[in-house]
DNA sequence: CTGATTGCAAACACTTTGCAGCAGA
DNA sequence: TCTGCTGCAAAGTGTTTGCAATCAG
């Protein structure tokens, strides 16, 4: 059996490619949203949306906090922590545990967002959408009655080039 | 949007039932495992075993540790650890990642084991096993050329009871 | 015998939180 | 002006690790 929370920690360095998202429309949600819960729409928020919209697949909050710092701007992890939590409340962000490490981010687009393959052996991550899988979750809700918000799927697997297949 | 992570503490509280799984054979297979790793077989792991085969459901490594105290017996948190681990590494554990405080662990049972759904707003978490499920996976796994070893499937969701319906 | 295991406590890493000064609306 | 926000540093928490004594094979 393979254990895969070790093999997690060059995850945040393997990205699959993805069309950035624009930003106007959405932190148009992001202010509506802030809006409606009495916050304020901060230069820092502002930042660290932008940056997450610009971010290709899954990042954690200190990439994203890196990713700043590089470009010269300042904001302390605290309020990359607390914006992402605003962020992932708006239905901007989809958060996702593989490690018992940290968590994972993800900008949902167009109301969807990736399910991942991960290989044991390398660590290498493949993002994947299926509309079969989403038809399933929801089929699955319906016989429990549940209404579905979100989901994560993971799967841990062996990828083509591993040698210990 | 939800904040799972925020009502699943209550979490390793609500378990679904499942039938104990057997100690022998299971133990059996754990021995095999450590003699072919050059471990050893000690009354702790033993104990730990025994321990996580009489738990139903998810539990945690403090569930468990808190268990085998209440039993009298004595287990430092590091050697639970440090079991789980080669449990895991057996394929007599899977592990879940629901949050980012602790991870959860959940026997394997006849080579297969659950996934779940979490209720937004009251954290009950309920136990599914989906052979349409495994398929899918199976499909999957086939296009993107992996050899799947296990998958972990968490929907978050409101249930028939709560009240943002 | 010899190398793996155990318990303890310290170390770790990510995340959260208290607080004083700052700044949107 | 009135709240909420920010940065900093301290606190929190689940998990891992170094080490000396102990034990399984």
């Amino acid at each position: 059996m393979a254990r895969p929370e070790r093999v997690l920690t060059n995850l945040p360095k393997v990205r699959a490619k993805r069309e950035a998202a624009p930003f106007e429309p959405v932190c148009a949600v992001f202010r509506r949203h802030l809006h409606e819960q009495k916050l304020k729409f901060t230069p820092e928020r502002a930042m660290i949306l932008d940056s997450a919209l610009r971010t290709e697949g899954l990042f954690s909050a200190d990439d994203l906090a890196a990713t700043l710092r590089e470009a010269g701007h300042r904001a302390s992890r605290a309020t990359v922590y607390r914006t992402l939590t605003h962020l992932h409340d708006a239905g901007i962000l989809k958060q996702v545990f593989f490690d018992n490490k940290q968590s994972y981010f993800e900008v949902i687009v167009g109301g969807t967002s990736n399910d991942y393959l991960i290989c044991a052996e390398t660590g290498k991550v493949i993002e994947f959408s299926s509309e079969k899988l989403r038809a399933l979750r929801d089929e699955i809700c319906r016989q429990h009655g549940f209404d579905p918000i979100s989901h994560q799927m993971v799967i841990y697997g062996l990828s083509p080039g591993s040698t210990r297949r």
